[in-house]
DNA sequence: GCTGCATGATGAA
DNA sequence: TCATCCTGCAGCA
């Protein structure tokens, strides 16, 4: 599930559910134990996200950084029972979270957070003044096809394998064109693209990239699974908008799904 | 029960 | 480009 709009999700959700709290703090799994001890019994102050990466900031801890990577998944709520298999688990008066699978779960100092801020491009759910005008500059540069470039952290921290399909379609874009050989509007319009779908992800908790019009609905949170999207994982199906066959390779070693007609 | 696959990223070659 | 790490679950026997 985790794509940047998940991480901004949960970064806003973990604050309002735990910020403030004292908070006990363990690892069911022992992995994250030694760390776990340094923070049961500190006040969680709050949740950042940069791009797919999440920051928790404690009163008198250090920061602790996570990755959720593929397979990582919270589970929160009121009667949360953590797995025995959960990196870290912790819990207030009012509920319980559980991290299992994450690719990265590690205390984190300065230095560090420094880096990964070098690290990583323009997050569009974090804007700051200027980075459309440094994602443009970035495409001008790279001989890669665009459908590349959009997954590369370091150029837009975020987008994953669903987003870059369906943004494309949405603007119209072959995914296998050279991002140097694009546009100024073109460009411009993948970077507002990009900021409005990630924005709806968010607030929505899902991805839903299709118009709720064409399905005769007004919100997108009434689109039915399985009707959400254009073209991520419809290789083989019709184009939802013009009826030609969906095509579907790899591309930077993970599949995309693009309309050969919508997107020529 | 087993296999394969998944919205991610890295390091070696 | 490939192998590798992390976990859960659908689909199949």
């Amino acid at each position: 599930m985790p794509e940047g709009h998940t991480i901004h999700r949960h970064a806003r959700l973990q604050t309002r559910r735990f910020s403030g709290e004292v908070l006990r703090v363990w690892s069911p799994q022992g992995r994250f134990a030694a760390e776990a001890s340094l923070l049961d019994g500190r006040v969680l102050e709050r949740v950042d996200a940069l791009g797919k990466h999440l920051l928790y900031r404690w009163h008198g801890a250090p920061t602790v950084h996570v990755h959720l990577g593929l397979f990582g998944r919270f589970r929160t709520g009121r009667d949360v029972q953590p797995s025995p298999n959960a990196r870290l688990a912790w819990a207030s008066k009012e509920a319980v979270l559980a991290l299992s699978g994450p690719t990265v779960c590690e205390l984190f100092d300065p230095d560090e957070e420094a880096d990964l801020r070098k690290r990583i491009g323009p997050d569009p759910l974090a804007p700051n003044a200027g980075d459309a005008d440094r994602f443009a500059e970035t495409l001008e540069r790279r001989p890669s096809p665009i459908g590349a470039v959009l997954l590369d952290q370091s150029v837009l921290a975020g987008v994953g394998n669903v987003y870059r399909a369906e943004i494309l379609f949405l603007v119209g874009i072959d995914p296998f064109r050279p991002a140097k050989s694009l546009g100024p509007g073109e460009v411009e319009r993948i970077w507002q693209v990009t900021v409005a779908e990630l924005e709806a992800g968010e607030r929505s908790g899902r991805i839903v990239t299709r118009d709720p019009g064409d399905l005769g609905l007004s919100h997108r949170r009434e689109v039915p699974r399985g009707e959400r999207r254009y073209v991520y994982g419809r290789g083989g199906t019709p184009c939802r908008r013009c009826g030609e066959t969906i095509l579907s390779r790899p591309l930077a070693g993970r599949p995309i799904s693009w309309c050969g007609r919508c997107q020529g």
